[in-house]
DNA sequence: TTGCGTTTCAAACAATTGTATGAAACTATT
DNA sequence: AATAGTTTCATACAATTGTTTGAAACGCAA
């Protein structure tokens, strides 16, 4: 079976495009030109698009979740057992962000192939999709270890609001650069980490000095 | 021409059939046939099938735009000039998560359409998207105002938070009901605004008593 | 070299897409 | 009632999609 070289091609090829233009308008025949393969190619190594894709997005999904949960052992061990909490999201946010924003050249297709598929829901992930709680779930309990004194539920809306930051940066981080007439420095990925973590944190730990519900002003129709 | 029944009925099955399945996965023929009037109607009365798609997120762009900003003054009448931050924001969000959560039966597709809208980046959205940003501005210098002690860069940032939170609850809702096992309440509208709200402002008016960055464990290998 | 399994290729296939056509049906003014 | 303008309809069209086909090319053990 040779070296693999066609299929590689073509995963490669298949992976920088959807990346780049999304999965709705990406064609067979767009992959197979930039991969230099026939067209036929895709349906006899992989059976058809839908098995391309979700074997691309497996194996990116596996990869992905191994690094996240790689940095968190890492975070736990350094604490002996007990990660601190910006450790822990920063482990969840770090890989994602680090793989799509910086510099150009070093952004990967990998990770925005991967908001990309987190995005468009398109049926052969929407299956898969499903065992990406599971995975969460680790980070839950780990939060939890990390902030006993917490209500589970405050715990979730972190989680959830850390992968918000995260995720709405990356999708609209050319925006955002807009908007602010570059002085938001997309590029500096560092930054960029500590701010999201660090605004998850502050839900997590700051203890409500004002009632829940801010001042009764607005909302309803002025005056 | 009547009472334009045809095209409203158009316009209101697409925005139903858009909001749901996605622009990728709705053809001509789907929409049609949900406003029970001939194929050719759309290109009769649109011209074709992107200027179906601009007109109805022009419509509901706009529509949204003046509510955020009826809030936004009706905050600043409120305070005599001077929005507090936390209406500000309540402005931004508000509207759309009152739209798109709550219960099933009064959640419009309306709402769910312009999230489609900010998620699929279809070619006739993309080209008006642009003007979003003039209108985020007015956002950016009303929490200006409200904290004039902050650096700009923290209050794009923040602003740029308060909508990451807002749209991935929106289309993250599932996943974290799921994850918390129906513990946080999606349907309790009023609750997840406090929450984005709060978690947004808490990052903006925390002065950082830690250093930027957090403790230097993990994030390179383990120890 | 022969033969056999694997891989590539050009071509064709059926299905689906948005769009166009031209006749029919309708509406309303004269 | 006759006419002119608008709207609807069934149907057809051209283009694009993912997939299939069957023969050619290749790799390699015998």
């Amino acid at each position: 079976m040779a070296t693999d070289q066609t299929r590689t091609a073509i995963l490669i090829a298949a992976e920088r495009l959807y990346a780049e233009r999304g999965f709705s308008d990406v064609t067979l025949r767009d992959i197979v030109a930039e991969a230099n393969v026939n067209l036929a190619a895709v349906n006899y190594h992989f059976g058809s698009k839908d098995e391309l894709i979700a074997e691309l997005f497996v194996t990116r999904s596996i990869a992905l979740n191994r690094e996240r949960l790689r940095e968190l052992r890492a975070a736990e061990d350094a604490g002996g057992g007990r990660a601190d909490i910006h450790a822990i999201l920063r482990a969840l946010v770090g890989p994602i962000l680090r793989g799509c924003l910086g510099p150009e050249n070093q952004r990967s297709a990998v990770a925005r192939f991967m908001i990309r598929a987190s995005i468009e829901s398109v049926p052969p992930i929407r299956r898969i999709k499903n065992k990406e709680i599971d995975h969460l779930r680790k980070f839950a309990a780990a939060m939890q270890r990390a902030l006993p004194d917490s209500s589970e539920v405050d715990l979730f809306w972190g989680l959830h609001f850390a992968l918000a930051m995260a995720h709405h940066t990356i999708r609209e981080s050319e925006r955002l650069t807009k908007l602010s007439d570059g002085q938001c420095d997309l590029d500096d990925v560092e930054d960029v980490i500590a701010r999201v973590v660090r605004g998850a944190v502050l839900g997590l730990t700051t203890r409500d000095q004002a009632a829940k519900s801010p001042p009764k002003v607005a909302a309803r129709e002025a005056r």
